[in-house]
DNA sequence: ACCCATGTTCTTTG
DNA sequence: TCAAAGAACATGGG
């Protein structure tokens, strides 16, 4: 589930208990989620006090006492949690670091393998190797519209671009293109100032409602657009639950799916015109 | 058994 | 160089 809201919340569990923790051990159970050799890992983290936590877009830093971060990026299926036992470690923990005093080990889960370990000399360093854009709840209406207005390519893609700006993904851009009453496909630079600028409070509405809800997005306003998406109970191919493919603003409008880049698309035909005409 | 999936990065093709 | 489409990665769950 990691984008930017729910990466906001592991930053705040590890905040709460890895901060001015030792590490005293790093368990490595599958080095596939490993960007850096184990053990420059090793040999970067053993005996490191954690003094801090920030977060880039979808990355997470855990702030060393040297000055270093290990850098948390979690794919699409990863996350973080805690055990004491070794026994009672977490299916699908790959990494784990044990902190000293408190005894506790910090896990790194991530079923499907897509998330990386690394270590970076700092947060800045790191945003220019990765490229990566200001993060999406700092970026200014004005920044996005100098951007998207160089660019013809449809805004969707250009939004899920982390080098225009940092954390939005796939569920998100389709919510905030709902909130704003733009279509994915609108090119980028056909978006007028008044358009970038909803664009913008779109985003920070999005971003901040769901890490008030921690990202449980079974909690958020019955007026967003996620509750009409297929990914809980409903099973895919099979005839899931009706009960939330209408537009939220228009009850009798059914919410059209389909793919852009690949990717799952949800949007109201009503709410959000198409970058030509009607059909 | 088959199909889908919250992300990133590379390759191919025009 | 740019843009678009597709694939690859690895694996669980419906």
């Amino acid at each position: 589930m990691p984008e930017l809201p729910e990466v906001e919340t592991y930053r705040r569990f590890i905040a709460e208990i890895a901060v001015g923790q030792t590490i005293a051990a790093v368990h490595i159970n599958d080095a596939h989620v490993l960007a850096v050799a184990e053990d420059e890992l090793r040999a970067g983290l053993l005996g490191r006090t954690i003094t801090g936590t920030s977060r880039l877009g979808k990355n997470c830093f855990l702030e060393l006492d040297n000055g270093r971060l290990l850098v948390l990026h979690f794919g699409m299926t990863g996350g973080v949690d805690a055990y004491r036992d070794a026994a009672d470690a977490p299916r699908f923990t790959r990494v784990a670091w044990q902190l000293e005093p408190a005894g506790l080990h910090l896990a790194f889960v991530d079923p499907r393998k897509f998330g990386r370990i690394r270590l970076a000399d700092s947060a800045e360093a790191y945003r220019k190797a990765k490229k990566l854009g200001p993060d999406a709840l700092i970026v200014t209406a004005a920044e996005l519209h100098q951007k998207l207005s160089r660019r013809r390519v449809a805004v969707k893609p250009l939004l899920l671009d982390q080098g225009l700006t940092a954390g939005l993904g796939n569920w998100i851009v389709d919510e905030v293109l709902f909130q704003a009453r733009l279509h994915p496909e609108r090119p980028g630079s056909s978006l007028t100032e008044s358009e970038t600028n909803a664009l913008h409070e779109a985003i920070q509405l999005v971003l901040t409602t769901a890490i008030r809800h921690e990202a449980n997005y079974r909690h958020f306003p019955a007026s967003f657009l996620i509750h009409a998406r297929e990914w809980d109970e409903a099973a895919h191919g099979t005839a899931g639950s009706d009960a939330h493919k209408f537009c939220p603003r228009h009850p009798e409008t059914v919410i059209d799916k389909y793919y852009v880049g690949g990717r799952a698309t949800y949007v109201c035909g009503v709410c959000q015109p198409g970058p030509e005409a009607a059909t």
